[in-house]
RNA sequence: GGGUCGUUAGCUCAGUUGGCAGAGCACCUGACUUUUAAUCAGGGUGUCACAGGUUCGAAUCCUGUACGACCUACCA
């Protein structure tokens, strides 16, 4: 006892610590083996629904879950367990289990995880309840489970101790699991359509593919630098090159900025690639993206999110951005290129902006200020500046816009898409007005990357591109405030 | 980075003007063979986040620190 852990030596942890000698010395394992199930807590109910009050089924069920409630009377108990997909009700008494078992179980804690037999029967309250025939402890818990009724509060808490926060929050757990039902949607939908799932790395020795300030990382043995990706990109594009054609990939990007309730340092994408398709390919993708993840994730047409109501309901509205920033900040995309005008409107939204500074970032801030705050249905922002969209295709009508969206709900940025550059000397220019940018103190311009250069040089077929953000589409789905609430275990200080 | 707020029992939270540290759940002891927020009779289990300061006296006032939340800035 004096050399328990730390995380042991609570008044209420030595009592479990107790239980457990106490259940061993009665020859129990308290960290029991494989337990077989005929049954969870959903399917048992189903499957006896038919019972009326007071009558017992004829054949046996076999449950496992957690015990997340005990009503002691003497020589009988009743105990609620729960698994994944539910609660049930258990129903024990001494003279069917036996003078050992049920002091064992008298020495049984909320937050055990338990196995049981027993036949079905339907009690005079009428609650379907498995009245145990014997039961296995199969896993001790030590520490005292959060409050029944309010469960576990303390925000810091649940990202801290997720498998505390699972336990105890229904809600939380409903949450993860949409998360998963919306991922494989995706992948349903799109392996449904020919495409393939490629896997590129997420170390390498250029960050590229997006303008962000990367993680580093060191190889010894290789005595290299390397970064964490920020972006799939240009490795999927690669792909195509390769012939692949219709690609995709999700996974973990990591970005080395502000955290906050929309932005993790790290956090996952889809990107998909398509030859032979465009950005306008990519709009009907991505409202059919949406429209799937909103079927998986239990929702309707209809959803709310934090209190506003929004309508999936496709087509998504189109707008260019130029007519956007005309119809709400009263500027033109080509007004804000000019130096003088471009200084008046950052002074109008409160933007900082020296004057013959490059003007990209500033169209963005613009639109961010007037437009962004606007955009509560799903809507794609259409035709961006070509300044800052250096992998995407020049508009052949308007050279100094691209073929590429981003799509917007609820004020927040969903996904980003273009028609790919395919042309290797427009792609390498557009690096080296990035390269220019960087140099002029620009630290998160796009790197110029001679490998992809290199495959582009090859040939790569006409295709449409899109990133979807995965978190804030979760978000957006099980109407969650904070990029925490859908990520398992968030990016936290040390404690 | 800046601002605001928070941190009290395992959990959820009260704590008045600066005057003995509180409640519910959980936990412990006992009773109880159909309960379900079980009930009944008892029991408070605490580094009031941490470090200083003011004061006869600090959970409470002041300063600093840590962690977190929200806003803001930054960030596709």
């Amino acid at each position: 006892m004096e050399n328990l852990p730390q995380s042991l030596r609570g008044e209420q942890e030595r009592e479990r610590l107790n239980k457990m000698d106490a259940v061993r010395k009665l020859g129990v394992d308290p960290y029991g083996r494989k337990f077989s199930r005929s049954d969870n807590t959903a399917s048992a109910k189903d499957k006896f629904s038919y019972l009326s009050t007071g009558e017992e089924s004829d054949s046996q069920v076999s449950l496992a879950g957690r015990i997340l409630a005990v009503r002691s009377h003497g020589k009988t108990a009743f105990l609620t367990i729960s698994d994944v997909y539910g609660n049930i009700q258990l129903y024990f008494r001494k003279d069917v289990l036996g003078e050992d078992s049920f002091a064992v179980l008298k020495l049984l804690d909320i937050g055990d995880i338990i196995g049981v037999s027993g036949k079905m029967f339907r009690t005079r309250t009428g609650e379907l309840t498995v009245f145990a025939s014997a039961f296995e402890l199969l896993s001790k818990s030590l520490h005292p489970m959060p409050e029944k009724w309010h469960g576990l509060k303390d925000v810091e808490l649940k990202y801290r101790r997720r498998y505390v926060d699972l336990i105890a929050d229904e809600k939380s757990r409903a949450t993860f699991i949409a998360r998963s039902k919306i991922v494989s949607s995706i992948r349903n939908l799109l392996d449904a359509r020919g495409f393939y799932e490629m896997e590129t790395p997420c170390m390498s020795s250029l960050a590229g593919g997006a303008a962000a300030r990367p993680f580093i990382t060191h190889h010894n043995s290789l005595d290299m630098d390397m970064y964490l990706r920020i972006a799939t990109e240009l490795h999927l594009k690669r792909c195509l090159v390769g012939g692949l054609e219709k690609v995709y990939e999700i996974g973990r990007l990591f970005r080395n900025e502000g955290i906050d309730t929309r932005h993790n340092p790290e956090f996952t994408t889809i990107e998909i690639y398509e030859a032979y398709s465009d950005y306008e390919g990519m709009m009907k993708l991505a409202e059919d993206i949406f429209k799937t993840t909103a079927a998986a994730a239990g929702c309707d047409q209809t959803i709310m999110y934090q209190g506003r109501e929004i309508s999936l309901k496709t087509p998504f509205e189109r707008i260019s951005m130029n007519d956007a920033l005309m119809r709400l900040a009263g500027y033109s995309i080509n007004d804000l290129r000019n130096p003088e005008i471009a200084s008046q409107a950052a002074e109008k939204f409160g933007i900082p902006y020296k004057k013959g500074e490059p003007c990209g970032h500033l169209i963005e801030k613009v639109f961010d200020a007037a437009v962004e705050p606007h955009l509560v249905n799903p809507t794609f922002i259409t035709d961006y500046p070509v300044e800052i969209s250096p992998l995407a295709k020049k508009r052949v009508d308007d050279p100094t816009l691209t073929y590429r969206f981003e799509l917007f709900i609820c004020n927040m940025e969903f996904a980003n898409a273009f028609s790919e550059i395919n042309d290797p000397l427009d792609q390498r220019e557009r690096f080296e007005a990035q390269a220019a940018l960087k140099a002029s103190g620009d630290e998160e311009a796009h790197v110029l990357d001679e490998d992809f250069l290199c495959a582009l040089e090859y040939g790569m077929p006409p295709a449409g591109g899109m990133g979807i953000g995965i978190d804030r589409l979760v978000m957006l789905l099980t109407d969650s405030p904070s990029i925490r609430d859908v990520i398992l275990f968030p990016t936290l200080k040390l404690r």
